[in-house]
RNA sequence: CGGGGUGUGGCUCAGCUGGUAGAGUGCUGCGUUCGGGACGCAGAGGUCGUGGGUUCGAGUCCCGCCACCCCGACCA
């Protein structure tokens, strides 16, 4: 067998590589070979990160860092989000943006600074801001006359805007979206979850009618439901907020809600029926076919970097970062075993990362000799790549590879042949599945009905509780004050309506008093 | 804003009743290794968060300040 070299490989050369792959494949005598690794050593890595089941918050926090996605800055509050977690969230904002465009949206930009008289104009809106609001008093060395709020939100800069944009009927819709950084003075933070500054899109659209606004609200949040799903593999119940968990300033909220590991609730996308409040404060109105003077209508819609905290929480494990291959810019690392004739090794190494790559699975090759191929299998189970392939000297002999999946840790010997890229994309799919069917048996394995307050505070202190509630406030904030859970979401979706029987009347689970329907209750990030 | 904790090589930390700074890991170089976080040898790297005080002498004791983390109340 001539091995391949390294010099002067080109695409054209790869139908001759796969063939020869082929002919090693056909040639090799002993298939079912000997040496024993289609199991996982029970290895103690490093106690580099802290078991959930120790600490779940640690093990965020550990995985976090020793993964590389994110870091403490020196300025409170704030991270530095590293490459990679920017690569997560490049996948995810090209995946909704892709989503975002299908749907009729286009991109803009609008200002960091926000008037105070911008802020102040909405009464709810200002009230829910304010207190979380940076305030740039002074510019250029001098005082401002008025002072500017790095935006919170962007709803009032734009709309001051659309007041401009929008005279007739004809200049509706609009369906903007802007990809941005906003600044929310939290309390206290948490990487990815909760940040000062954070990274996300905001979509705010203009319409017509309201039926219109309310198909587009709906619209955005079976958006952000599919992308949930498809892409980061995470269930999500789709439903409606109660009035208090509702944003400052909307009618309506809808949110897609995700259950964590450890049975707590995630807000992970949220759409807004404005209804015509923003278009009242702005004064922005539009003439009717039928020539009469009407308030626009308005949504916002928004996902933040907080998606990276979710995807971490739903999906990884005590070894580190779990990451649907839909979301990995890097799906395929080999790992190329250097012993013997190291050269050739390397050289299959590289013909077979590029194979998968011009089959369109991203892979590549960490043949550097600075570590040992236990420290780079390791190492990449941290950062989350869905398949790693090894390779040594004997696999090559007898024409096949050992690829171990991220998921399940399950390793599986492949032949090298014309097989592999197929081979290792259904590998790919498999994994894209189960992490969605696994998080969706935990969410159902962690969802209960209750009947009585003993046991609706028993069940709430961890996973979904779902409960009749009578629909008022006061209830609502009686038992956030008892129980420090709330009421997470009202769901939509007609399946899991009747699954739990949710549009069955009763009695509220805290007042007693008659209730219309169930609500899912949870603990929240 | 309450409660707790921590500030000492890049990172994690040790440093006792004060005596002039150490380990592990990481980093650099060379060599041997390589199928689940390999090993040997040789190196580089610290105004001990900060200001003051006590003392012949402070990483260590005292007072102030600052920063960050964790837990709670608020929030995507």
């Amino acid at each position: 067998m001539t091995p391949p070299h390294r010099a002067g490989l080109a695409e054209t050369m790869l139908s001759a590589f796969i063939s020869l792959l082929l002919q090693n494949a056909l040639a090799r005598r002993n298939p079912a070979s000997a040496f024993p690794h289609n199991q996982i050593a029970s290895i103690t890595v490093a106690d580099k990160i802290t078991s959930r089941q120790q600490d779940y918050s640690q093990w965020y926090i550990d995985l976090v860092r020793s993964a590389k996605l994110a870091d403490y800055s020196d300025v409170r509050g704030c991270m530095v989000i590293r490459p990679n977690g920017y690569a997560i969230w490049e996948k995810m904002q090209a995946a909704l943006d892709g989503m975002f465009k299908a749907t009729g949206h286009v991109n803009a930009y609008f200002p960091l600074f926000i008037p105070e008289s911008f802020i102040a104009k909405e009464a709810e809106h200002i009230e829910g801001f304010a207190p979380e609001c940076a305030v740039v008093t002074h510019g250029g060395g001098e005082e401002l006359s008025e002072k500017l709020y790095v935006r919170p939100t962007s709803e009032t800069i734009i709309w001051s805007s659309y007041k401009k944009w929008i005279q007739s009927y004809r200049d509706l819709p609009i369906l903007i979206n802007q990809w941005a950084n906003v600044v929310r003075w939290e309390m206290r933070t948490r990487l990815f979850l909760r940040t000062t500054e954070f990274l996300w899109q905001e979509g705010h659209t203009a319409h017509a009618t309201p039926e219109e606004a309310q198909e587009e609200v709906i619209r955005m949040i079976n958006v952000y439901r599919t992308f949930a799903e498809e892409y980061m593999a995470m269930p999500v119940i789709v439903g409606k907020k109660s009035d208090s968990e509702k944003f400052a300033g909307a009618d309506a909220t809808y949110c897609i809600e995700a259950m964590m590991q450890d049975g707590k609730a995630l807000q992970a996308g949220t759409s807004h029926n404005l209804g015509q409040n923003f278009a009242k404060a702005f004064d922005c109105q539009f003439q009717s076919k039928e020539g009469v003077l009407e308030y626009v209508w308005a949504t916002s819609w928004g996902v933040s970097t907080r998606l990276i905290g979710a995807l971490i929480m739903a999906h990884s494990d005590d070894k580190g970062l779990v990451l649907p291959p839909k979301l990995a810019t890097r799906q395929v690392v080999i790992i190329p075993i250097l012993k013997g004739n190291k050269d050739e090794v390397r050289a299959h190494a590289r013909f077979i990362a590029r194979a998968l790559n011009h089959h369109g699975i991203p892979t590549f090759v960490d043949d550097s000799e600075n570590n040992s191929p236990g420290w780079k299998f390791a190492e990449y189970e941290l950062q989350g790549i869905p398949v790693r392939i090894e390779l040594g000297p004997r696999d090559i002999e007898q024409g096949k590879c050992v690829a171990a999946r991220r998921d399940t840790l399950e390793k599986t010997e492949l032949l090298l042949d014309d097989t592999l890229p197929a081979n290792i994309e259904e590998i790919l799919n498999n994994i894209q599945q189960n992490l969605y069917d696994r998080a969706l048996l935990f969410r159902q394995e962690n969802t209960v009905e209750v009947s009585s307050w003993e046991e609706f505070k028993a069940k709430v202190e961890k996973g979904f509780v779902i409960a009749h509630w009578d629909g008022t406030a006061e209830t609502e904030a009686q038992i956030k004050e008892e129980t420090k859970a709330t009421i997470r979401v009202m769901p939509m979706d007609a399946e899991y309506r009747q699954q739990y029987s949710m549009d069955e009347p009763g009695t509220c689970i805290r007042s007693g008093n008659p209730a219309t329907q169930k609500v899912v209750f949870a603990k929240a990030y």
